[in-house]
RNA sequence: GGAGAGGUACCCAAGCGGCCAAAGGGGGCAGACUGUAAAUCUGUUGGUUAUCACCUUCGAAGGUUCGAAUCCUUCUCUCUCCA
């Protein structure tokens, strides 16, 4: 076996190849480019689109050649695979800001520069646009259109849902653009290898077939597991929504602590996929009498360096100890919290709880704060308000002048004072 | 183009003239238990409000009625069957 493929099957990637023997000899032979689509869909990758690209990291670094394909032009579509509805149709301008966008939050994990460095490959990124959009109906439909059999699409699982609760054409044509992706990816830049989740099985096989029939080179496909959390909910939705890369829409801090509270039959294998740790060290944290939370930590720590920078990992990582753990509540320590800033003169004036709450990450509205509030769960530093009408003032500043707003037992939110 | 079935809160789904801010489930939030875990149990879950109350919501717009998510009209979207 191909060492960076057995790379993939050791950290949990691999659920199917089209031929995996085939493969192996080839990555062996030569480095290879291979490619990863993804759809503009959103103005932020989630963390459920990470894995393929975290794959690609590791098969970069054994000296092959990713390519990040954004479907600017596919988004037009929508993939009907793994969706029971059809998708809203985006404008073209809010496609192109959105691949924009992913741009920069991909080169988190794969490494586009110029010269990565010693035995990695060189990676690029494309844009199906450049070619989609300027394709010609009937020169599509004489040349691609009749190597695709209908009945053989429909026998798919991913149409074969659709079936029941209706699928329109434009999505139907999902298949034949995603195919004709590779082959245009194979004939203009010799990528051989198509890797995706595995609901991306029928089109990548489609698109294998495709370049056969078009005369090109064998290729391959290669899916990986989706990836579940142990309680069945879905990989990469929270509480707020999807854990966005977007520090924007999800803050560095949130996202340390999505990840240190993973379950803990998930955090092996969460930081096999989603960190860049030898499999050696991680079967440190696999080890009798280990704390599993250390293992959390760890990989809460490593995962928000790679997607925020250091910087921002240690100041999530600093403000989660110095609430939950023993590191000293100071200032510095608390950099890295949500928080917002109101004027000391307001505070002096008296600020109702629920207003206040209200303004913070912690409730959205005075009704949600006012139910927090009766229901016992908000707390400001070590004080629990139960009334719905106590006055928030300068009585309440703790020793670093700053008031800690808390909901539950493990939501903090950081209110500075400005005089 | 014809016939039929539908569009209900974050999601699924009941309701089919007043007792409906709307059953039930899921999800969310909080409480108990814990390990900043899971599972479990309890409460809660449109907005403004201390409360009474008021405001907005059942695809859209009109209408009937003391009163409409519920009846009528038009429009719109989805699905199924037929052409």
């Amino acid at each position: 076996m191909n060492s960076a493929l057995q790379t993939l099957f050791d950290r949990g990637f691999i659920k199917a190849c089209t031929n995996l023997e085939g493969l192996s000899d080839l990555m062996d032979k030569e480095s290879i480019r291979m490619y990863v689509g993804v759809d503009a869909t959103g103005k932020s990758l989630h963390i459920g689109h990470m894995v393929p690209f975290f794959a690609l990291h590791h098969l970069q670094k054994a000296g092959h050649q990713p390519i990040a394909l954004v479907g600017g032009g596919t988004t037009m579509i929508g993939d009907p695979s793994g969706k029971s509805e059809m998708r809203k149709m985006l404008s073209k301008e809010e496609i192109l800001s959105n691949s924009e966008s992913m741009k920069s939050q991909l080169q988190t994990v794969v490494d586009f520069s110029e010269n990565p460095g010693e035995g990695k490959g060189r990676a690029m990124m494309l844009n199906n646009a450049d070619w989609l959009t300027e394709l010609n109906y009937i020169d599509f439909l004489r040349e691609i259109g009749r190597h695709f059999s209908v009945n053989r699409m429909l026998s798919f699982e991913a149409y074969k849902q659709r079936l029941e609760r209706g699928l329109s054409f434009i999505e139907f044509n999902y298949q034949l653009l995603q195919s004709y992706d590779f082959y245009i990816l194979n004939k203009e830049h010799d990528c051989r290898l198509q890797v995706g989740g595995d609901d991306q099985w029928g089109n990548i096989v489609s698109g294998v077939e495709l370049i056969r029939k078009m005369g090109g080179p064998e290729c391959f496909g290669l899916t990986f597991n989706l990836i579940t959390r142990a309680d069945g909910h879905k990989m990469g939705k929270s509480e707020k929504g999807a854990v966005f890369l977007d520090p924007e829409l999800y803050s560095p801090y949130d996202f340390y602590q999505y990840w240190r509270n993973v379950n803990d039959e998930d955090t092996i294998r969460f930081l096999k996929l989603f960190t860049f740790l030898s499999l050696e060290e991680i079967a440190t944290y696999e080890k009798e009498g280990v704390n599993i939370n250390d293992a959390k930590e760890r990989l809460a720590y490593e995962q928000t360096k790679i997607i925020h920078g250091e910087e921002e990992a240690d100041k999530a990582r600093s403000a989660a100890l110095a609430f939950f753990g023993s590191k000293a509540d100071t200032v510095e320590n608390r950099e890295g919290m949500p928080s917002i800033t109101i004027a000391m003169s307001e505070l002096e004036a008296g600020i109702g709880v629920l207003e206040l709450f209200a303004r913070t990450d912690l409730a959205s509205t005075n009704s949600e704060a006012r139910r927090l509030v009766q229901g016992g769960g908000a707390w400001i530093g070590e004080q629990k308000v139960d009334d719905p009408r106590a006055l928030i003032d300068s009585s309440f500043l703790d020793e670093h002048d700053e008031l800690i707003l808390r909901s539950g037992k493990k939501r903090y939110f950081r209110v500075i004072v400005e005089r």
